[in-house]
DNA sequence: TAATACGTTTACGTTAACGTCAACCAGTGC
DNA sequence: GCACTGGTTGACGTTAACGTAAACGTATTA
């Protein structure tokens, strides 16, 4: 089984973008697809890659960000200090992220207030009705 | 005490935000501060509208988004249907937050993972020294 | 062989969310 | 009177993340 590869429409369909957005991704550097001649060859590290930036973007991350915490995976940190600093990048876009889960907890809270107020006023309403 | 209120540059302040970007939120209607004369007077209820437009901002939501957001908040729903349909939208909200509270968990396990692989690499480094 | 489907590059257009002047007014301290 | 400190309205500039269109290659299918 030789290893799997993809062609730029099958992952546009797949995610849902145009292939207008993965190529690019390309051009901004985020992911690196082969060649077969002209034509793209999507291997499943691209493939992951484009799933990564779209998880990011569906938490307000740029495209540079997403392609930093990507990049955190990659195991291009040799020395101690590049180590020490990736970890405190890691700190940094933990806080974010957390801070996010608040955010998000918050609205989701407000939501419920929303909804049972919006359920009894359509309670009130019923009985006024029947 | 009379209602508090407050100028630009204090809530640009508070927020960390500069005054162009409250103006901006007006030009945008997503607040509607009233007038001294010719300056702005902001009320605590834009003050509020202020912080809930910047929440939104940090979880990716655009100024519209976050506009419809806060919507949800004012009774402006008087009549059956726009109450359920308010609930929908709602609703749809909601699965948006949960799935990016799911894209967050998922960042944050790929984080411990960075972090950890980060850690032990360090260890093995000061044994080496040690 | 002509159409159809899929791929390519190049390049200009678009929207959101402000930044960055410029040119102006209004009160305050000295 | 004048320099500051804040406020105001335009209006043009900027960046990100694509959209859109032109103009072209290539392979299969009717």
């Amino acid at each position: 089984m030789g290893k799997p590869s993809y062609t730029i429409s099958e992952l546009a369909k797949e995610f849902s973008v145009t292939t207008r957005t993965i190529r690019f991704y390309e051009e901004k550097g985020l992911i690196h697809p082969e060649r077969n001649g002209q034509t793209r060859v999507y291997t499943a590290a691209d493939r992951v890659r484009i799933k990564l930036i779209l998880r990011g973007k569906r938490i307000g991350m740029t495209l540079q960000e997403s392609a930093e915490v990507i990049d955190m995976y990659d195991p291009d940190h040799n020395n101690a200090d590049q180590l020490r600093s990736l970890i405190e990048t890691v700190e940094a876009r933990r806080l974010l992220l957390l801070q996010q889960k608040k955010d998000i907890d918050d609205m989701l809270a407000g939501l419920d207030e929303v909804q049972s107020l919006c359920q009894s006023a359509l309670r009130r309403g019923e009985e006024v009705i029947s």
